[in-house]
DNA sequence: AAAAATGTGTCAACCTTGCTGACCAAACAG
DNA sequence: CTGTTTGGTCAGCAAGGTTGACACATTTTT
């Protein structure tokens, strides 16, 4: 994924919906204001986008984290733990907390590494699947509501501005997992689960 | 509300791809990717929007929610301690927790309505502009970086998107946010700070 | 063979930021 | 006067982050 090359100095181009303003589109794009907006958006639309499975999450005793590691483990299924800590960026204790009831509790499973019988692969149980897939029901219907409204060429910006709002490192990890599925060796040797 | 049961004995009782057509399929799995890269792209972008000034905050003693008040606050001069609450959407207490030291630091002022003396209507001190500005410059770079590198059609398509994200209730709050400062009362009678 | 590095698990303590329930006080509305 | 609304506060609980220290198996290096 290369950097697109789009103009950002170039009065030519104008957004292709009617603001309400009419005067310097220019000007007004990188005003204070635009940006505060900005901050605005993300606050209430991520907390509305996570609110779906949050509710869910809640009758079974579970929090968004959960939320997070079947979404990741299913994404990337043979995912280590070392790997799945980066893409998280939080700390062991704090993954084992939630990763530890989900193998006691049949979501997720943990095999043994093939090449190196140090690492952990996980994967989801069917148990976990059919979870992480009411999760994701969820999001989907909502996401694709403001994918239709908004039109398939706002969600081609929405999807550049997001990508720009990603570190460096976030990016390399979302390109590994946008990439086709990598080592295929999840359900290996001996099985770990309580 | 679905009520879901937890014995999730049976295997994803339903194959996620319900049509039987090989194209069908396809382009069923092509927006499920769509959907799921959405997912990730949210969960990255919006933890790297914040890990700016979470940072600056941290070394002050003070957390998210502490911007979240002075965000608000700031945008919203004169704003109410109820009004907050619905923007926020938390609890009474978990407000006090975090106002309560923002004004006893001498970042927020509480002024008592004038129309209403219930009321506590709250405004940035100088020392909260200050701070709130140089937390919104964090933010600010961060996110022309992003709104450059993906051009003004994009940013247009991320704010629709964004809209979209959001449920009835934020839209509601966020275009009362977007107007033009109604009351306009800050600097009211009585001053209530510790 | 011995030593070092790596991947993972775990105990213990702490912080922030949500939640609930209960209760109080001031001010407004009838 | 009575009742409701707005706000403050105390007390306790939970989720989900943090750090530090240590254990253990396994792999790699010396």
């Amino acid at each position: 994924m290369p950097a697109m090359p789009d103009q950002t100095d170039k009065p030519g181009a104008e957004p292709q919906v009617g603001a309400p303003v009419g005067a310097g589109r220019n000007l007004l794009f990188l005003r204070e204001e635009e940006l505060r907006l900005a901050q605005d958006l993300l606050f209430f639309g991520y907390r509305d986008f996570t609110a779906g499975p949050d509710k869910l999450l809640a009758e079974l005793g579970m929090g968004r984290a959960h939320h997070r590691v079947l979404h990741f483990v299913g994404r990337r299924p043979g995912i280590t733990v070392g790997e799945l800590l980066g893409i998280l960026g939080i700390t062991k204790q704090s993954l084992a907390r939630v990763l530890t009831p989900l193998v006691e509790q049949d979501y997720v499973l943990q095999a043994t590494g093939r090449s190196d019988r140090r690492q952990r692969l996980l994967s989801l149980t069917p148990k976990g699947e059919a979870l992480e897939r009411q999760l994701f029901e969820r999001q989907r219907e909502w996401v694709m509501r403001a994918y239709r409204e908004a039109g398939p060429v706002a969600v081609e910006g929405f999807r550049r501005v997001m990508r720009g709002l990603m570190g460096a490192e976030a990016r390399a990890q979302l390109e590994r997992l946008e990439a086709p599925a990598p080592p295929r060796a999840a359900a290996a040797s001996l099985v770990r689960a309580g």
